[in-house]
DNA sequence: TATGCAAACGCAATCGGTATCGATGCCAAG
DNA sequence: CTTGGCATCGATACCGATTGCGTTTGCATA
């Protein structure tokens, strides 16, 4: 690897004229400059960006948490934010919490003992005290939450429209003449599974439907758990007509669930659920899904920490941006 | 942040003194010792991973390079290539080629210029000059294939047994009757495309079934291509009985397409395809699928990369790790 | 001729940690 | 009393690049 002080050696000059001449400096002779700049590029000259790092203490790397890579929403925004960072000169650096509190307090700890420029996170289902990102609050450290965020922490957010497409989810199986809709949801503490459940909820209020409580599950990350909800929900003496799963692994296992009960779908129960899956028009029978935008809610996230970053004063201006959900009506909503 | 030399100076020792003390060198009083050692756990002191990369010339960080990430077998590769590292105390830096020639090469520069300690790499498909690749190993620089492989360079590598996951799959619809089996492929210069032709050859060989060229689609990334391919083997004067797809966008656009086409599946033709979408069995209908290690592809290339990176003498001796396929039969091939 | 003043470039400190080489103090052996 | 050896700790160079400041030119002006 060659270094400035070869190419000073090399061309009888000193280190810091070189540095000077690479930087474009005024106070260096256009002939020297040339001179310095042919032979950097003859030699594959690359600024160490280590050294780079120590010296301005900029390491141009932002870290990402996320519950888990092999999601295809999260792989789906890392996506997203990778395109960003990468045409800004920013390598990204992933971290998984497991949905584990434990794990996201270590990842953070890593990512800061790693000098990271700043941090992308969706936080873990089963964080419920934010301290650890406080913290880097407190310290100005430029942190963007995205999907899974909360009200504890004031900074840049990047969220779907979750009351939206919840809204536009139960209007739709309601205009096709459901009545009675299961919601079947995520753990109840988390923000998205709160907004997704006022959408709901007001969409049955806007046609007087009355809301009923036994007709919301909450399922955690055991796969017994929606089992028992479905169960559960068909032995009602009023049943529901319609299932509302709110995320990929709820849609999925109502989906196998159902099937496996024989309950036809969407003769006998009509199925609208929240997935990024990109093969839900193959699946038996195709499924309607709501469709968070991953993709530019990485974009989003990346553009508002590298201007962050980047930016001189440290006057920010925090707001939320909502990104617009996309309802994709297949054959298990319709009638 | 606190560094070495805020210790030093609270605690009136020189750094050379903390820093060793923190190492637990033998030459440290172990009062002191405990002096260091308290005052730095309770001041949050990590050292700074920056600095020890300048100086040791090492960046704990490995590179990766797929396709693309949000693709269900390459996001479970990389899970298994997280795990890995993050145990063994390195950071992994992700790059996606998008399948371009350009793109891979400038992701290696970027690479190097980021100074990382080794590379994981799945070549991208249209890649046929490894210059960039054989320049890394000219320099005993590490590097370890997956997937993607390719003779031309001599290091690791971890791939798939794909000549027997075709042959399984290959005979399994042999043995369900099936004797015009149609090879739906990826680009033929390409490793894996060659192993799973020759794993179908030698199961059509075994079971004296005539190999037929004209069986055999290889197909791009272009949409229609496969759309094209599927018509022009049903248009056949001897029709094929059975569709085989040796990767994840091709088993899905068949589907895709021999349902539009009003083809019953698997009456008029059976169907069995590479792919690591974990929602096959909830398709319409259920997926045979063989199934690619991806996780422990992914820990397997890690562990080799790391153990080279840290082993002392350079003498390495180079070999290719092949792991199991699985064939999963679901309905898409059954009688 | 002396002085001023840019232009062009070098010196050295710096970032944080490590490693080499001393330096010091103390005790015991000669 | 001197010398050697050990235990313990400090000063400093170094990794690669940047930067404030100083220095050397050449040239024009008083």
């Amino acid at each position: 690897m060659v270094t400035i002080k070869d190419i000073a050696k090399a061309l009888n000059l000193s280190p810091s004229t070189v540095s000077r001449a690479l930087r474009g400096s005024y106070e260096i002779n256009p002939q020297t400059k040339q001179l310095v700049l042919d032979y950097a590029a003859k030699m594959h000259y690359y600024p160490n960006p280590i050294a780079l790092s120590l010296k301005g203490s900029k390491s141009k790397a932002i870290g990402v948490i996320v519950p888990e890579i092999a999601h295809s929403y999260f792989s789906q925004v890392i996506n997203g934010i990778e395109e960003v960072a990468y045409k800004r000169g920013y390598h990204v650096v992933i971290f998984q919490s497991l949905e584990s509190y434990e794990r996201e307090v270590i990842s953070i700890e890593n990512m800061m003992a790693r000098r990271v420029d700043g941090v992308l996170i969706s936080i873990s289902s089963y964080t419920i005290d934010f301290a650890h990102l406080q913290k880097l609050r407190d310290n100005q450290f430029p942190v963007v939450l995205f999907d899974r965020i909360t009200d504890e922490i004031d900074t840049f957010k990047v969220v779907a429209d979750n009351f939206a497409g919840a809204f536009a989810a139960t209007e739709h199986l309601i205009s096709t003449g459901r009545r009675r809709i299961a919601h079947i949801t995520s753990l109840p503490w988390l923000s998205i599974t709160q907004e997704r459940l006022e959408g709901y909820k007001s969409a049955l209020a806007k046609y007087d439907i009355a809301f009923d409580e036994s007709l919301v599950k909450y399922c955690s990350f055991d796969a017994g758990e929606i089992t028992m909800a479905i169960k559960s929900l068909l032995a009602l003496t009023d049943s529901p007509d319609a299932f509302l799963s709110m995320a990929d692994r709820l849609t999925l296992s109502c989906l196998t669930n159902l099937k496996e009960m024989g309950i036809n779908i969407p003769t006998d129960i009509s199925l609208v659920g929240f997935s990024n899956l990109t093969v839900a028009h193959l699946l038996d029978p195709p499924f309607s899904t709501v469709v968070q935008p991953a993709f530019e809610t990485g974009q989003t996230a990346a553009q508002l920490l590298l201007d962050w970053i980047e930016k001189k004063d440290k006057n920010v201006d925090f707001n939320t941006k909502k990104l617009p959900m996309k309802l994709l009506i297949r054959k298990s909503s319709q009638l």
